[in-house]
DNA sequence: TAGTCGTGGTC
DNA sequence: TGACCAAGACT
């Protein structure tokens, strides 16, 4: 299974692969391993498309972790913009700083480094060593455990995610590191363009001559995923419309009481902000709120 | 382990 | 139209 894998996929990639801003070697070549870095955080549970005209505006005002390093909080968190959970944002900046402090300004080559960077877990840390640095790791992500989950294990949708999901990955990956790499990536490609979560397009899948689903009669396995919970009408709602009330604010305090005045519950607004202030989102002083400088 | 954390596109 | 989904990480 490991070569076939491999084989099928290394051919399908490079003739399939969409050209994406960190894939070109002009990206690698002008943004090094942050460019990667800071394209996988942007990444993290955010869909390609809405990823890459934030991504260009970031790298082209801080251009390396020297000059995000040296920038506010705020500014990182205007610059975010309405890409989504700006914790993120907040990370990649403390990234940025312990590169800065730790690391001579040079992103960390090694896993256990990047681990120890804030906001980077075991897909990020993978994916910079791999995709930056050549070396070989297993990378997984969502799709990466749908493509497996169907082409080896023979289930429709993966388990919740776990460690042997990395052992599983390892696995399929051939000893040569820049093979292993497009491995990586072509998995992922894979599950991001054809082995899809609703509708998998078997009829242009490179793996369907050895996929485990198919060969069982693509059976629906039990669907242990958790529901999402209902975002209108949620606290996620509530601190998102703050944040952004700020955002809009350019840099300025607000009276608290000018942010979100028809929120339908107050309270639960207030308990918004009391959450974002906790988690280093937002400053209140004199009943005035602001980023953080 | 399970809950939480934004936002917008898709079907 | 509303539920699902998205290159996850943290607690």
């Amino acid at each position: 299974m490991p070569d076939s894998f491999a084989a099928a996929l290394i051919p399908w990639y490079r003739a399939h692969a969409r050209d994406l801003p960190w894939r070109r070697g002009e990206y690698l070549e002008r943004y090094g391993p942050w460019g990667v870095l800071v394209s996988e955080f942007m990444l993290q549970q955010t869909p390609v498309n809405r990823v890459i005209p934030h991504l260009e505006a970031w790298l082209t005002r801080w251009p390396d972790p020297l000059a995000l390093a040296a920038a506010s909080p705020a500014e990182v968190l205007q610059q975010w913009a309405n890409l989504g959970y700006p914790r993120r944002a907040l990370w990649l900046h403390g990234a940025a700083i312990a590169i800065r402090d730790e690391h001579g300004g040079r992103t960390p080559r090694e896993v256990a480094a990047l681990l120890a960077l804030p906001g980077i877990g075991d897909y990020t840390a993978r994916a910079v060593a791999v995709f930056a640095f050549g070396d070989r790791h297993p990378v997984v992500d969502t799709n990466t455990r749908r493509v497996i989950a169907r082409a080896v294990h023979g289930v429709a949708q993966p388990a919740p995610p776990a460690r042997r999901d990395l052992d599983d990955m390892l696995t399929l990956l051939p000893d040569d590191p820049a093979d292993a790499a497009i491995v990586n990536a072509a998995t992922m490609e894979l599950g991001a363009t054809v082995c899809t979560a609703r509708t998998p397009d078997c009829a242009r899948c490179p793996l369907s001559g050895l996929c485990a689903w198919r060969a069982v009669g693509f059976p629906e396995s039990e669907d242990r995923r958790r529901r999402q919970a209902k975002y209108e009408g949620s606290d996620r709602q509530a601190r998102g419309g703050v944040l952004r009330a700020l955002r809009h604010a350019d840099g300025h305090r607000l009276p608290a009481e000018t942010v979100l005045p028809d929120w339908p519950d107050p309270a639960q607004r207030d308990r918004a902000i009391d959450s974002l202030i906790a988690d280093g989102l937002l400053e209140a002083s004199q009943g005035e709120l602001m980023l953080p400088r």
